[in-house]
DNA sequence: CGGCATACCTGCAAGC
DNA sequence: TGCTTGCAGGTATGCC
């Protein structure tokens, strides 16, 4: 389910079992993932310490005193679990998609699973980082400074694509995925469908309509994020599983049920943009 | 270059 | 029950 928010949380739930701590034993249980893990992938993790453990986009950071930063990336269906029992200790074996275990040296054992394989971890070199091929060409956070109306509207401006497609493009801005940009439109009245560049054309409403949506994508991935620490507790789940959690959407897979907004009595609807599924109130989102 | 389709891989729910 | 189909929250690539 990653997108931003649960990425954030995933991260959160992590810090306390890693960062700061060492690499005891590293499994690496299949050759690659979306893409093949680098070379001596194991040996160059085990025995380095974590010295800072963050996020950028989708992706999850750790910096290594080995003068590396391991990059992961949850893709669709990747998760971590944190055990506080070795599995030899509990009788428990991986199950056939647990691909990546960590034994850190506080005992923790933290295991990454992935039914779908298209997440990745590789070994990036900590002075290049931000040249990386993965991370080169993303775009601002969207919880920073830069996220404003006129960012949007410079950014969007000459675009011919759908607000959709713009808000999803990791270029433009970095982390949104389906669900938060079908929510962040909701919750600003705006129409997947408008043309992105719209967003700038002056005009009375223009300002209004580019800062509305840039406090839409702030509140709404700020209030799942929000929504996730609550309902995990400390970002752990008793079972150990970090970064899902059950959110309440206004639009997201709710087609064919009543906008929750008082004043519009519309039902929400599901169109496919550049082969994925978009849900909106077409009466009161323009 | 922009915009779209496609591919990667597995699991699950719905339909027959 | 069992088979087939379509769909899933991400991203890179290739084609026009």
């Amino acid at each position: 389910m990653p997108e931003l928010p649960e990425v954030e949380t995933v991260v959160k739930g992590l810090r306390p079992k890693m960062e700061n701590c060492t690499f005891s034993r590293v499994e690496q249980r299949r050759k690659n993932l979306r893409i093949p893990f680098p070379r001596d992938f194991v040996e160059r993790l085990e025995n380095s310490t974590i010295t800072s453990l963050w996020r950028r986009a989708k992706y999850i950071l750790a910096e290594l005193d080995s003068g590396e930063v391991l990059l992961m990336h949850l893709g669709m269906s990747g998760r971590f679990t944190i055990d506080e029992t070795p599995p030899e200790q509990s009788g428990a074996s991986p199950g056939r998609h647990d691909h990546v275990i960590f034994h850190m040296n506080n005992g923790a054992v933290i295991t990454y699973t992935d039914p779908r394989r298209f997440g990745l971890m590789t070994l990036i070199d900590a002075t290049r980082f931000h040249n990386h091929r993965l991370l080169k060409n993303i775009g601002i956070e969207p919880l920073g400074n830069e996220l404003s109306g006129t960012f949007l509207a410079q950014c969007f401006a000459g675009k011919k694509t759908s607000l959709k497609a713009a808000l999803l493009d990791q270029k433009n801005i970095a982390g949104l995925g389906n669900i938060y940009v079908c929510e962040a439109l909701y919750r600003s009245c705006l129409s997947p469908l408008r043309r992105a560049a719209t967003l700038a054309r002056p005009g009375a409403r223009a300002v209004e309509r580019a800062d509305g949506l840039a406090i839409a994508i702030r509140n709404v991935l700020s209030d799942a994020i929000a929504a996730g620490g609550s309902s995990l507790k400390d970002y752990v789940r008793t079972n150990g599983e970090l970064g899902y959690f059950q959110h309440r959407f206004d639009v997201y897979d709710r087609e064919g049920e009543e906008c929750r907004r008082k004043t519009c009595s519309g039902r929400i609807k599901r169109i496919v943009q550049s082969g994925r599924s978009s849900f909106y109130c077409p009466r009161c989102q323009r």
